[in-house]
RNA sequence: GGGUAGAUGCCCGAGUGGCUAAAGGGGGCAGACUGUAAAUCUGCUGGCUAACGCCUACGCUGGUUCGAAUCCAGCUCUGCCCA
């Protein structure tokens, strides 16, 4: 809010609102950062703090306490916004948002945060008034980004709803390294290319959360790539052996046994240094990233710099419901999963885990009187509509429930044209074809005669084909099911 | 630099001349049951083959042998202990 804004009348900001109306957007009013006003104003009705002001076409008078719930309104009423997250301050014109108090900040950054170090150091800097410089380092050693990202990276819009500054660190060099954080071995190298590669989809990802127009972007790789021998060795006399082998995973590769390399040791070294590139006010990261943040908090000291806060989220647990969400597991939900595998995957989890997604990930808790399927299906839904739309949302859902609810296989079938089928069509040729063409998937025949076939999996419109050999003749409109997951429709 | 232990299938791990495509576990896949949940149960888990069988595979290279994951030599890599 500009100044004269804060001391505009409510008639003269309704007045301005009414003018500005086909942004799309409702009128919202928090209270004020400054709630002392100028003596000559006591005349006038000013805007009261926290006071929702409701305009046509809207209805209702309510009363906003948390940010979180201006948001949700923000989102109710915005319906032509990009599903995925309409930001705040693109729905409403900036001038008509008050700035929200430093406790109630507070009380929404800090929310489900696993360790915030300390909430004291942030309230100090929220109070001074300007925009935090947020730090969130991501490593591109893997082209997408999945839901255990997406914990930290809401965590940042958040910040950045509240105006401040989100800067998004690409660890392009220290990529090339790899984070031993919770590793239980050295990570394999990967080129500089492929690093870039990385980084470029996973920007794009990562802005299906955040603003692209207010988050500013940095590789470490500008500051490092000029360093000399001399600055890495300046650096390195700050941190001790002891420090970096009280680590608990490095403590554990030596206990087991394991090859830990020298160059693994730089990391958080690095990582504290990139802390004092940016002159973070705030890192976020998971619990994993917590002693990497420290060392930055260490390095800023030695710099001169006020220390940064440390926000910690938990770790999100992958699919398998015990090892933490990670591509090199196999057992994560992308970002960019197509619908109905989000859909299908938040559908397997298991009913505890369920629970963790729905904190993490929604930032509520689970209403436990509902039946768990239909909370299952609405985290679901959810999920996918905040990234392909909520349409998108709805139709994974209906698929899903009419494919396997109502077990109509044919629903969510992959099409496939039927003059691509090869001439002497066998049931073993059939399914290896389809599997192929309609999934990518090469399959070996002992495979399919073994698991699919022999097992009755393979089906044509319900009917088992047990019998590898036997010829088979398809006709438009035929569903054939391969297994549980992956059936196709003949065109 | 010295000593010592080791390298087996996707992972862990047993195997010390033929009965070994290699025990067992994990993971994965398929099925049953379900809420495509979890748990549980069943089957499969190097490739080709209808099958007999063939090919590929126990760090690398070479050797001994009718026959080598297994014995020998050299090499590469790793752990641990000492310096």
């Amino acid at each position: 809010a500009t100044p004269s804004d804060r001391t505009k009348t409510e008639r003269e900001l309704r007045k301005d609102f009414m003018r500005s109306k086909k942004d799309g957007a409702e009128l919202l009013l928090t209270r004020t950062a400054r709630p002392q006003r100028n003596h000559s104003d006591r005349n006038r009705k000013n805007v009261n703090s926290r006071d929702f002001l409701n305009f046509p076409p809207c209805g209702s008078i309510q009363r906003l306490n948390t940010v979180a719930s201006l948001k949700f309104i923000c989102r109710a009423t915005a319906p032509s916004e990009p599903p995925a997250h309409p930001v705040l301050a693109r729905a409403l014109p900036s001038r008509y948002i008050r700035r929200v108090s430093p406790e109630e900040q507070l009380a929404v950054l800090t929310a489900g945060a696993a360790k915030v170090l300390s909430e004291k150091e942030l309230l100090e800097k929220l109070r001074l008034g300007r925009p935090l410089r947020v730090k969130l380092g991501v490593d591109p050693t893997a082209p997408d980004i999945h839901f255990g990202h997406t914990v930290a990276l809401e965590k940042l819009r958040q910040f950045q709803e509240l105006g401040h500054q989100a800067v998004l660190l690409i660890g392009d060099f220290t990529a090339t390294i790899g984070d031993p954080s919770g590793r239980s071995a050295t990570r394999p190298p990967l080129t500089r290319d492929e690093v870039l590669a990385n980084a470029e989809t996973y920007t794009d990802q990562a802005f299906k959360i955040l603003d692209k127009e207010k988050t500013e972007i940095v590789y470490n790789g500008d500051w490092f790539r000029k360093m000399s021998y001399d600055d890495i060795l300046r650096l390195n006399s700050r941190v001790t052996l002891q420090q970096m082998l009280q680590r608990e995973d490095f403590r554990n590769r030596i206990e087991a046994g394991q090859e830990i390399r020298l160059h693994e040791l730089q990391y958080p070294i690095m990582q504290g240094w990139d802390s004092v590139e940016i002159r973070a006010d705030v890192e976020l990261g998971g619990t994993d990233q917590l002693f990497n943040i420290l060392v930055g908090r260490d390095f800023q000291k030695e710099e001169g710099q006020p220390q940064q806060v440390v926000i910690v989220m938990p770790l999100l647990e992958g699919l398998d419901g015990t090892r933490k969400m990670s591509k090199s597991y196999g057992n994560y939900i992308g970002v960019s999963d197509e619908p109905q595998d989000m859909f299908g995957k938040l559908m397997s989890v298991s009913d505890e885990l369920m629970d963790r997604y729905y904190l993490l990930l929604l930032g509520e808790a689970r209403d436990p009187s509902g039946h768990p399927m239909e909370a299952k299906k609405s985290l679901a839904e959810k999920l996918t509509g905040r990234y392909h739309g909520e349409a998108a949302g709805n139709d994974a859902r209906a698929t899903w429930e009419a494919r396997f609810s109502q077990r109509d296989v044919g629903a969510g079938a992959t099409g496939l044209a039927i003059s691509s089928l090869p001439a002497d069509l066998n049931v073993l040729l059939l399914a290896a074809h389809c599997f192929k063409e309609a999934f990518g998937l090469e399959k070996s025949n002992g495979e399919l005669r073994k698991q699919f076939i022999t097992s009755g999996s393979v089906q044509l419109n319900g009917e088992k084909l047990t019998d590898a050999a036997a010829a088979v003749s398809i006709q438009s409109g035929d569903v054939l099911k391969l297994s549980k997951k992956h059936a196709v429709k003949f065109v």
